[in-house]
DNA sequence: GTATGCATGTAATTTGTTACATGATTGC
DNA sequence: GCAATCATGTAACAAATTACATGCATAC
């Protein structure tokens, strides 16, 4: 059974409890964004097929006249999944504006290579305050919103995030320091 | 002048000097790569846009009877290529299995936990260590092959490649350990 | 009564990989 | 003579975003 980038993420929120596709969207979002993301132009055709291949079963949920459909897992589709977690993980791609400008700063703009470091540097500690403050709204209504990422592993994914935009933060601010030094010595000439 | 992924990496690495679509894949396969990665099929239909649109020119650089097309920036493009580089970088983006499979795991193998952390430490690893072996092979043939990636944006680049991967590695290590303690502890019942 | 959020969906476009095809040259 | 590498390209497919459309419900 080959699942594709948006099954993989469906069938995994999915496997806790029924949800919608609206559901899951908001759940990406505040959770698995940062490293898979999903958007309703994939995950609403995904999930009728989904449903089509027999992994998944929806059923009428309305609340209050609003139309909504929440997924189950059949046991295929659990079977599916399980078989997915414990299969080797194969994809691993990113893509870093950021490091590709810095990459050819030199040919570029050498003049600019301090600041592409230190604006890189930025950006993660950003992200690193983003996802901290995440952290602490997730802790703060795990009461009453249980249905929200709560186990040990999106826990782990989260310090995670944090650990690693905080060590990306530091490199580069150091990295910075350590251009402008030697492409631009404030006081000298170049070396 | 809106570039696309494959464009922004083709004029940074003709800003350089001259080069061919062949040329070009080779350099990213052993450099941007790791956070910018390039297709043939995307490449050649993309040197012909870029040409037509008046950014870049080839010319025919035939050798020993084997054709062979270099391009360089027009002054156009030039400019097209400074003032992305001064531009905020927009992409960020990840798709990271291992992380997907952790983030999932407390649901549907809750057992597998620390073992799916280890295994993502040791990935991390493995990717670090092709890297220093990348960084040796690129400082050995520096003298005799200069066109290749040789300035300090590239250098950073690399180094980074190897830090953070290595932090990645280490921190999973210590996940791993961790969960093992609190998911399964050896001797004792669950605390 | 109006803006926001819930909820589902599709069309257009872009992007990207993979696999294949072709053919010459160089090193063994 | 054969394999590897140089060199260019295309077709088929898969994947993804973006923007749009619809409509009801709730909070202000």
């Amino acid at each position: 059974m080959k699942l594709n980038a948006t099954a993989k993420v469906l069938l995994g929120f999915i496997a806790a409890r029924p949800r919608s596709g609206y559901e899951i969207k908001q759940l990406v979002d505040l959770s698995t964004r940062f490293f898979w993301a999903a958007s309703y132009g994939r995950i609403y055709p995904e999930l009728k097929r989904l449903e089509r291949e027999g992994l998944i079963e929806g059923s009428d949920a309305s609340r209050s006249g609003r139309n909504r459909t929440v997924y189950e897992l059949t046991t295929k589709g659990r079977e599916a999944a399980v078989e997915w977690i414990s299969s080797p993980p194969e994809i691993y791609e990113m893509r870093d504006e950021g490091l590709l400008k810095l990459f050819f700063a030199e040919t570029l703009d050498p003049a600019r290579l301090p600041e592409i470091a230190r604006e890189h540097g930025a950006r993660s500690a950003a992200i690193a305050a983003q996802l901290s403050s995440l952290k602490e709204s997730v802790a703060a209504s795990k009461d009453e919103a249980p249905e929200y990422t709560d186990d040990a592993g999106s826990d782990a994914t989260l310090d995670f995030g944090i650990a690693i935009n905080e060590f990306v933060a530091d490199w580069f601010e150091r990295k910075a320091l350590d251009l402008a030094d030697t492409t631009a010595p404030p006081t000298k000439e170049k070396a």
